[in-house]
DNA sequence: GGCTTGCACGTACGGCGTACGTCCGTCAAT
DNA sequence: ATTGACGGACGTACGCCGTACGTGCAAGCC
């Protein structure tokens, strides 16, 4: 049985399924190597170190989201389209996307959204400083909220299990809080996400656009 | 010499000590001990577990956030001085952020600035969802901003450093990175804070307010 | 004095990342 | 056909890690 040879690419693809399966803490070179069937230090053949590794499923699922530009959309649509696409990790790789927000990449796998999204926003008509100015507000905005949905961040509900029983939060202490117990507890996310976007895309698109592109 | 007794407080302060001078991965439970001059085990009669420890470390430095907030003000300063205080958490303790935005909090430490922003959305005439709505969008935004800050997430410019001369990104693929690439290379985190606070603010003070405070 | 209780501590176990050395199959040059 | 170099798979070993468990000691109570 001519067992397929060892590489990198299978090895980053165990790595992503067994995030997928049992979380990123599941993960380790022993854990990785049992996985399929090969012993530790063989691993180390096609890759320098765990962390590169953890860098290589980070740019592997990065590289998988579709973008699916169409250039004669309104910019509006466009970014509405991108920021989506993005937010597909979320759902096709829930466990893997601390690793991809929190890597520090310096690949093209990488780099292709951000070329993507700036020459949208300048095709809009923004010119380089806010371009990338509303990249970055974007981005943030999206990692805060790939966050919250893959349960890294809180809702802000810490009441999102564990305190069902509103008890445990008093009343006179926190009115509000416990006031709106059932609106913090639940959390449509997709509804969530759209909204702030579409509340981003208003907002700049309001905003004054200076003539020097440059 | 009656050394100082152990205590958790003494312990979470040596761990966020800890994670400020090396970062968070040189914490250890060998390494708080030693730098308290004590047993390791001796730490557990304190805290059941290092992940518990870690719960107090991000409890700790939440509840050192000074919320000066003014009944007063126009609730838009009020929205914008919350943001920046939640901000500071970035600059007193860079190293500790991830650990405060990552954990989920089932104390009231974690809730206190959830009540204040609820409260402050609410008299500015916000029902119930949109204050919800607005304030989970807030958080991401906030969240997202905070770990870009603190080297977390990249400034998606992956050209943050490590690759100063732009030979390594193609200009025919990405022809928009490579022209704004000094402006990708640098950020000035105030601003850019700032720029999205503003913009978030401004959005949501033209959003329609229902009535049924409901 | 005896007894309980609480805390500091040592030892030990299983798991981790990975440096290093070994072994073996393949293939080019002889 | 023989040899030699080479690449990849693998075992062993080291120094870390979190923490279960047991021991010993000092203080407070009867």
């Amino acid at each position: 049985m001519p067992t397929e040879p060892l590489s990198r690419t299978r090895i980053v693809a165990a790595a992503i399924d067994l995030i997928e399966r049992e979380g990123a803490d599941a993960v380790s070179m022993r854990r990785i190597a049992a996985e399929l069937g090969v012993g530790v230090m063989s691993l180390y053949n096609h890759v320098p170190n765990k962390d590169a590794l953890l860098n290589g499923v980070a740019e592997a699922v990065l590289s998988q989201i579709e973008f699916t530009d169409d250039p004669d959309a309104h910019w509006t649509d466009r970014v509405r389209m991108q920021a989506r696409a993005f937010r597909q990790i979320a759902h096709g790789h829930p466990r893997s996307t601390m690793l991809v927000v929190s890597r520090q990449l310096h690949s093209n796998a990488g780099l292709l959204p951000v070329e993507r999204a700036l020459a949208t926003l300048r095709s809009a008509g923004f010119d380089g400083v806010d371009a990338v100015r509303v990249l970055r507000m974007f981005i943030a905005y999206i990692v805060g909220s790939l966050l919250r949905e893959v349960g890294v961040t809180p809702t802000f509900a810490p009441l999102h299990r564990h305190m069902v029983n509103p008890d445990d939060v008093d009343p006179a202490l926190f009115p509000e809080v416990s006031g709106l117990a059932p609106l913090l507890a639940s959390c449509d996310h997709d509804a969530e996400f759209d909204f702030g976007v579409e509340l981003l895309i208003q907002a700049i698109a309001v905003l004054p656009k200076r003539e020097g592109t440059r």
